[in-house]
DNA sequence: CTGAAAGCGCTTACAG
DNA sequence: CTGAAAGCGCTTACAG
């Protein structure tokens, strides 16, 4: 394949390689006639920008990091996912980067990333949507980037997030319309700020309805499906076991599906489990997790818009750079009448 | 953060940006004290030389392609994973491209990555490291570009593979050599090569040990969870059921395992369920789902590892771009005697 | 509406 | 061992 180049079109369709480069790049300025007469040349030599030299020239990439701390769990597939399909549409590339807060080089790599690859823009993903430090090396390189479900405001950051906090409380809701009275709760880790939120929500529900909650069934996991199999343990291994338990993500109401299920307690019948996610493990599950749909791979999309989006680029956090989208409440077979 | 040039670094170490091409780039030919004090230059100036700059005026992108069917399965994640870690390793970058034979224009956008972004080389995962169409674009465009567990040889490819024939007759002895007579197989879909070999290695036990197949209790699956509760019900409710099945990955064994749940039989006492990848959804069960490890992060290393040699990117295939990597058994609570 | 000139930041030959 | 020149393939001002 020899290498078709801007010049090439030009001479083929007998105007200057500027002309060319106005056409490809959807530019105004350009006779009807021309334009056609230059995208047939590109058609029939199958000419192909070289994306180096644009990005060269130009100040401009096209490509975009993604930041992500564990680039194998289920919830970065999705993110991903949703980020690469758009980026795709939108003519861009996904760069992948594992950033891992606990080795002392993160620094260096995301530095190295951020010039060498000169990212026209960043996605960052929990639970590192919320170090400080690493945003301000985005900040200081004027990168724009946008984080996804971040805890608080950050002046020069786009965030699109989901009313975690609600979502919560629906849940709780839904729970107690159900009956049931004596709710467990299985938090997340610290790391995630979106723990805290729903922790909240659930707090505000059970408040709402006059519940005491029983703090002895409040117990933290850290996401895993480990962590549910031993908080879940805990919880159902004794006498007055609650008659629901919530956990804040499906991994861990998977593992406390589980442990039920070893220490014979009929899931609905005996015990109702609440997830949160609308994950793979809530599905591959018997019976399948009530959970809530997060919509991971919206919020990556719309991620990658709001970076790619001129208006952003050049003056930074708008409203529309600070988005919250719907999430949903999934009932399934895991949850029953207390 | 003013753009560090290579000019910046060699006018303030005195000597010629060439001369600081050379240092950066680990060339010979530069004195001792030289290179020294230019890598110091670099060091304080925080210097990275710009990507595009670099690829333009060489021939290299310092890149690579993971081109994969579905981004979001778990096979994926490793995958992605161990290519990731390793390109790191490597200086190298990786981008994602996933590829939807089923869409009429995956060709066009397999073509954009390969010209517009000039990989450095290809990594195609399984089940398109199959399609000759596939391989033939990055062979003509004298793309490098390794294949993970491809069903045959291809002579300007390299290859990284595990022995799927071999791992599956083992399970199979395994199960055999507890006892099992009547042993189900679920298959998995005609479009990955390794569903054949795998198969294979069943039969070849079963042969072995002298033992007839029973073709009713060969079913056929996609590896999907779903196609594994559906092929797990066909088998197992009946009366004649086996005593073991063997899916042919894990997310299949765990829907046999819950159908199996659902129809009230005891595993492992009642049956047996074994399967393949030691993927999260084999250890997300209860009991834990027995089954062969499949080196997926390593195998992409692997293929990282070739791509980045120097003599593979010149003259292709050798003996050293053709590795098969070992697996293991691994013996969990869903096996048992018979 | 169109184009000639200059330059982005490196590396590739080529000298010395 | 070191460097001056030219060029990679585009785009950015700037003219006209």
């Amino acid at each position: 394949m020899s290498t078709v180049t801007i010049k090439d079109v030009a001479a083929r369709a007998g105007v200057s390689p500027k002309t060319v480069s106005r056409v490809i790049n959807g530019e105004d300025h350009v006779r009807p006639e021309i334009r056609e007469a230059v995208q047939r040349v590109v058609a029939e030599l199958n000419y192909r920008p070289n994306a180096f030299a644009r990005s060269l020239s130009s100040s401009r990439s096209y490509l975009l990091g993604l930041f992500i701390d564990d680039p194998v769990s289920g919830y970065a597939a999705d993110v991903q996912h949703g980020a690469l399909l758009r980026c795709r549409e939108r003519s861009y590339h996904l760069v992948v980067e594992p950033v891992e807060l606990n080795r002392p080089d993160w620094k260096d790599h995301v530095r190295a990333s951020i010039a060498s690859l000169r990212l026209d823009g960043a996605i960052i993903a929990p639970p590192i949507c919320d170090a400080a430090e690493l945003i301000d090396l985005f900040r200081e390189s004027d990168v724009p980037h946008v984080l996804i479900a971040p805890s608080g405001e950050s002046p020069d950051s786009g965030a699109v997030r989901m009313d975690d906090r609600g979502a919560a409380r629906e849940m709780t809701a839904y729970l107690i319309g159900l009956g049931h009275r004596h709710i467990g709760l299985v938090q997340g880790p610290l790391s995630h700020s979106a723990s805290a939120r729903r922790e909240e929500g659930f707090r505000a529900a059970m408040a709402e309805a006059g519940i005491a909650v029983d703090e002895d069934a409040v117990l933290r996991g850290d996401f895993s499906f480990r962590s549910g199999l031993e908080r879940g343990e805990a919880l159902l291994d004794r006498t007055d076991r609650p008659s629901a338990v919530f956990a804040c993500n499906d991994d861990m109401a998977l593992g406390v599906l589980i442990t039920a299920m070893k220490l014979g307690i009929a899931v609905p019948q005996s015990l109702s489990v609440a997830g949160f996610d609308d994950s793979a493990s809530s599905r591959a599950a018997w019976p399948q997790i009530t959970t809530i749909r997060q919509p991971k791979a919206e919020m990556a999309a719309a991620a990658v818009d709001i970076l790619v989006d001129p208006s952003f680029r050049k003056k930074s956090a708008g409203p529309q750079s600070r988005l919250m989208l719907p999430h949903a409440l999934v009932v399934r077979g895991s949850t029953g009448a207390a």
